[in-house]
DNA sequence: TGCAAAATAGTACGATCGTTCTATTTTCAA
DNA sequence: TTGAAAATAGAACGATCGTACTATTTTGCA
């Protein structure tokens, strides 16, 4: 995946961290915290500033906007989701076993955060009518994880994995939806068994696509 | 469906509704419209009350809290999901037909929505940490509905117009699913198409579970 | 080691919030 | 038509918010 420019990437990371970029890492990572919670529009300078024993100016300082702080925990969180769904599915085999990866990565992250919260999904619900700079870096980076989902599903069935028949939008729509309800049931009517229901989901729908064990 | 008992109910209509009760019912239809567009969270009496024009403690002194608001919007969201998706399907024969028809309204009311809002999807996202009388009227009112929703899964099994085998909970959690998935990518993303998606998803799924054309 | 620059703290402002209290107006039945 | 009750308004409260401005402390290279 990858896209959302990383202003820190790349400037000579041989020098280590100066004290600032430290603090303003540290920050973000709070700030990521408190919005998985409470959301990105809960997220408040003050609240964060409690957090990291800090005053509001000195929080404020490092991102001049409570905006630019908001984009901040969504590029980390982008980053973070990269690292922990996208990534370890690229080392499978190409076509099936990557499309199994990632989507059984994906369910295991939407489980985790059925305690913690998932920004890609509130974050959907707080700003899908509130347009802006928040709501433009929220809805690239979700259409940067869906957009390389959908790929993975076109490979598979390049590879022979999934039927010829295979529309590749429609079968990513599909899981796309079981790990909306996964997080939906689970996180707030408190469902048990939502795992086990998104993980039948998925095997109804690699049926139903013609998968062939690879 | 039905639950969440309606205080107004039943109390001689008889006699026409007082001033104070009407203009209570304006605000509580002023106060839904707020509510889709910013959610229940973001809901003020202040906001509330310019829409009205009215001053904020009149609008308060309906309520008595901002919370009792919040719980009336539900009560009142709760409402017209029954009138619209619910009541109009039962007219259905029962089985399979009134599935589809359920499920029909449940699509044709999130696409209505795509430019509105949902309360149940946005509340769930804001309220799934934050426990309390808005949350839980909330999800009371969400569980009557997926219940119903079950319920009617079942029946069109007992009428032998799906599978023998048919998980009734797993088919209810995969249409969630379709309808969460629909109301995400149409009007966060604004991926056009979804509705035929869910449609065609809606499609699979009964294929999956044996639909026999009743 | 010293000194400019970076990082952080402190304070204050205007806005908005829910709520309380008191006044005023409107309603509706006797 | 009158008068008590209901409905509404208005002003003020303490709290919290983002941000601007100024002062102080800390950092890290010359």
């Amino acid at each position: 995946m990858t896209d959302i420019p990383d202003p820190e990437a790349g400037n000579g990371r041989a020098r280590l961290m100066q004290k600032g970029q430290q603090t303003k890492s540290a920050i973000v990572d709070a700030a990521l915290g408190l919005a998985t919670q409470i959301g990105i529009e809960g997220l408040s300078i003050g609240a964060v500033a409690e957090v990291m024993h800090m005053s509001k100016s000195g929080v404020f300082a490092h991102f001049g906007s409570r905006e630019e702080l908001q984009i901040s925990v969504v590029r980390e969180y982008h980053h973070r989701f990269e690292l922990e769904v996208f990534y370890p599915a690229m080392q499978e085999a190409r076509g099936l076993p990557r499309l199994q990866a990632l989507f059984a990565n994906w369910m295991k992250r939407t489980s985790a955060e059925i305690d913690s919260g998932c920004l890609y999904i509130s974050g959907a619900a707080e700003f899908d009518d509130r347009p802006g700079p928040v709501s433009d870096a929220l809805s690239s980076s979700v259409k940067t994880w869906l957009s390389a989902l959908h790929r993975c599903v076109l490979k598979a069935r390049e590879a022979g994995h999934l039927a010829e028949s295979t529309d590749a939008a429609q079968m990513a729509f599909e899981l796309h939806g079981l790990i909306l309800a996964l997080h939906y049931e689970a996180r707030f009517l408190k469902t048990d068994k939502s795992l086990d229901r998104a993980q039948r989901g998925f095997e109804h729908i690699l049926l139903r696509y013609g998968a062939s064990p690879a």
